[in-house]
DNA sequence: GTACGTCGGTGCGGTGCCGTACAGAGTTGG
DNA sequence: CCAACTCTGTACGGCACCGCACCGACGTAC
């Protein structure tokens, strides 16, 4: 199996920008701020202009939709391996759905007005990793259309917290059962019997809050095929370049 | 309200063509070729390469994701206001979604060569319209995946229905219990169930595998909200251009 | 300490859909 | 006109999750 990268290589790195050439990594240099994504910084908002476009490092961020009776379902998530705020480079100012900072972390901030600039209206090697990743991620969102209607939670919650650590880098972070609710589009005791199970199998550990994972193996086992599916859509983006320059495939996929 | 587009306006349109300039419109009508769309017809097969782009008038093409155990469901689905086959305006070659015409029609199609060397590689005005369509799409993916999980089997159904006849610009057209059943996925006899619920309130007619929509206002009704946010999202993206030319907007919207 | 708020575990009746089976109604072909 | 097939309606036990309620564990403030 691949050996998991350190914790301190992964923290500075965006697969997006870890795959450009280095003199175009250079250039966008001085519009790109190093940040720390804090947990609910607010990416996009229904009806706002969006403002800043994010190249997370080890943050999770997640795309939910938010119905009027109150309920609400994350539709797409996204980390290391992508660009919150797409939207922009699909020429929008603004879009219906809600993104947001799931899992805390840092990241790399471009304004909206830089991005367009220096990015979307020119002719970036970016561009075209970002075409791919759109695919990328509207890929993940048509499956997780699929999951949401096909799979158990159990299988889902799995699979959720599998691509979390994937993204996040490192097993522990705060997650509350009734955030887990929200994601899943669940009830908060739906939540708790089922990360109560994978605890007594030895998969998690929750504290008030605080979840551990210790068995990201067994979690990949117990999620339903989509894991696959989804993590290998997102690692095909990175392999042509690859071979090009340095491997940046410290993105975990196991069970692909 | 609006009133309905007679037939024969509405048979040789899409809104993405339509918002074009005349010159632009004039020069990529080489490449353009009317097609009637069948029943059934791929446009993206898992894992082969996309032959050819299609801009449908009256057909209604769906994107569909199948599991390994055979259910499959849709995530999405296209009309006369987009364009079948984005995956190679995002630069890929396949995609491991499927897509094929779910009801019949007729529309326009484009190879993908020609696409690419005439709209996605050149600084057709084309460009920015099916950045804002690719958008809307993934919206409508997204919201399709919250309302996979979220809303009954009867209110999908309706929503379903009342987009295809938005799409389709009719109320007849061919479909069976077991192929809405795959749309939404759920078993046959619970789409049979709800189906007859609707036939019994008098919203649409079944006669063995052909659908009539008798009351659209009726199916609006029965919808969840999603009809809503999806149908005013794609309007979106015309309504810049309706000022600047004349009116494409014959796409219905009701309630939103 | 006591009081309070937050978070997680549990129980239980209700319901929506599953999974499967079967019957009837229409359609096609000899 | 009968046989075979396709499509639709219906029935029923089972299960996953809802919806709600309640309790206990932990953390924090005073």
């Amino acid at each position: 199996m691949e050996t998991a990268p350190s914790p301190e290589k992964r923290k500075y790195e965006n697969l997006l920008l870890a795959a450009l050439p280095a003199a175009e990594r250079a250039r966008l240099d001085p519009y790109l701020h190093f940040e720390n994504m804090k947990s609910g910084l607010s990416i996009t908002t229904p009806g706002e202009p969006i403002q800043n476009l994010y190249f997370p490092f080890d943050a999770v961020t997640s795309t939910v939709q938010e119905m009027s009776d109150g309920s609400s379902i994350e539709s797409g998530l996204m980390g290391l391996e992508g660009l919150a705020g797409v939207q922009v480079w699909l020429r929008q100012t603004s879009t219906p759905s809600k993104t947001f900072v799931q899992i805390p972390g840092t990241g790399m901030r471009i304004s909206t007005e830089d991005f367009i600039r220096e990015v979307r209206d020119t002719s970036s090697p970016l561009n075209d990793l970002i075409a791919a990743y759109v695919h990328a991620f509207l890929v993940l969102t048509s499956l997780t259309a699929a999951c949401n209607r096909l799979h158990t939670v159990d299988e889902r919650l799995c699979r959720w917290l599998a691509m979390c650590y994937n993204r996040a880098g490192r097993r522990e972070f705060p997650l509350r059962h009734e955030f887990l609710a929200q994601m899943l589009g669940v009830h908060r005791p739906t939540v708790s019997v089922a990360a109560n199970m994978l605890q007594k199998a030895g998969l998690i550990q929750y504290q008030r809050g605080n979840l551990r994972i210790l068995n990201p193996e067994g979690l990949i086992d117990g999620a339903c095929e989509c894991y696959s599916i989804m993590e290998a859509q997102v690692t095909s983006i990175y392999r042509q370049t690859r071979s090009e320059k340095k491997s940046p495939s410290e993105f975990r996929l196991r069970r692909a």
